[in-house]
DNA sequence: AACGTAGTACTACGGATGAAGTGGTGTCAA
DNA sequence: TTGACACCACTTCATCCGTAGTACTACGTT
C-alpha cells in the first residue's frame, strides 16, 4: 500500500471525475489510472478494494470544499435582510454548479450508500454537520430567518441544482436565476430590503 | 426480439428493482434475468441492447404512476386552504416514499440520462409534463398559491424525499413528518385555515 | 380430429472482454 | 546499502452477452 499522499489526492480526484462522467459503472481502477494518466495497476496499489476507494473519495470530496473560509467571511459582511440572502444564495448555486463533477460524483456516491454502511455513515456525518454548520452561520450573520428557514432553502436549492445538472432541460437556463430569487422570496418571508 | 407484453412489463419491473437494489452498475440482462425469476437470456431476447432496456425502464416506471386519476379526484376535494395543502403535501411524500424501488431507480436513471440523450429527453419531457400537471392542478382545485409555489415545494420535497431515501439519518425519523409541515408552511404564506 | 405453423420458452455453449492483483525491475533519496 | 515508490508485464479470473438449437403451446386449416 503506497503513501504518497499527492499522488493519492490526483488518483482522488481522478475518481471523482470518473464517476461524474463515467457513473459508478465506469468507476474502475484501471480507468481510475487512465483518468489519472499514471501507469495502469497504480490505483491498485494506493486502494485495497473499490468499497475503501469510495470512502476515500468522499473523504476527499469534503477535503476539497473545506475553504470555504472566504466565503464565510463574505457572508458576515454587507447588509442583513432578504436580498442580502438572494445574493447568497445565488453565490451557492453559482459556486456549487461550476464544481459539476464533484456534485455529480457525490450524487453517485449516495446511490452507493445505500449498499454500504461504512461510507452512508461518513456522508450522513458530513452532510449534517454542513447543514448545521450553514445554519449556525446564517444565525450568528444576524441574517433574516431560522434553522428551519435555512433547512428548507437547503432542501429547494439542492434539488434545483440536482435538476439542472442531471436534466437542464426541466428549468431553461434563463429561468434559473430568477427561479433561485423566487425560492428565496417564498420561504422567507420579510420586507425585501431592511429599513 | 420476443412480444409477450405481460412479460414485457415483468422484466423492466425486475430491471427497477435491480437499479434500486445494485445501482447501474449491477444492472445486467443476467441480472434482470434472475430478479424476474426467468431463464437465463430471456432479457436478451426482449431487449437489444442495454440502453433500450434503460429507456423502456423509464416509459415503464411512468406507467407505474399514471393511475393518478383516483389521487386527483381526492385534491379536489375538501376545504381549500393551507391545513389542506399540507395533507396533501404529506400524502404526496407517503405515497412517492413507499415505492422506494422505483424512486432510487428514478435516481439511477436521471444520472445516466447524463450520458444517454435519448433517456434525457425522455425523462425531461416526463418530469416537465409532471410539473405542469400539478401545477394546473393546484391553481384549479383553488387551493392557496400560484404556479411558482408549487415549483418550490416540488424542489423541497423532493429532495427530503431524496435524502431521507438515501441518507435517512440526516433527517431522523421523527422529524420528518413535521419537517413536511414546515416546508409547506413556510413556502404557502398567509392563514392555516380559511375563514 | 389430425396436422402444420408461428411465436415463445428454455438450455447451453462460444467468444470476447476487461478487470484485478502480483511479481519483478529500475530509480531516487536517506 | 537500503527502503519506498514508480512503472511494466503477465496471469488469473469473473462475467457478460448473443445466439443456435430444441421443446412447447396455441391456433387456424383442412
Amino acid at each position: 500500500m503506497r503513501q504518497n499522499p499527492a499522488r493519492r489526492a490526483a488518483l482522488l480526484d481522478a475518481a471523482i471525475e470518473v464517476l461524474a462522467r463515467d457513473g459508478a459503472r465506469g468507476l474502475t481502477f484501471r480507468a481510475v489510472d487512465a483518468e489519472a494518466q499514471v501507469p495502469v495497476g497504480t490505483a491498485s496499489n494506493y486502494f485495497s478494494s473499490r468499497d475503501e476507494l469510495l470512502t476515500q473519495v468522499g473523504h476527499r470530496y469534503y477535503e476539497r470544499l473545506e475553504p470555504d473560509a472566504a466565503a464565510l467571511a463574505e457572508a458576515l459582511s454587507g447588509p442583513r435582510d432578504r436580498d442580502r440572502v438572494t445574493e447568497l444564495m445565488h453565490d451557492v448555486v453559482e459556486r456549487v454548479m461550476t464544481f459539476r463533477s464533484g456534485y455529480l460524483a457525490l450524487l453517485e456516491l449516495r446511490l452507493e450508500s445505500t449498499r454500504r454502511p461504512e461510507l452512508r455513515e461518513l456522508l450522513s456525518k458530513r452532510i449534517r454537520a454542513d447543514i448545521d454548520f450553514n445554519i449556525r452561520n446564517h444565525v450568528q450573520a444576524g441574517l433574516p430567518g431560522d434553522a428551519t428557514t435555512v433547512v428548507v432553502l437547503y432542501l429547494a436549492l439542492n434539488w434545483l441544482i440536482l435538476e439542472r445538472l442531471t436534466l437542464p432541460d426541466v428549468f431553461p437556463d434563463e429561468q434559473v436565476h430568477d427561479l433561485v430569487t423566487d425560492v428565496v422570496e417564498r420561504i422567507l418571508p420579510g420586507p425585501r430590503r431592511s429599513a
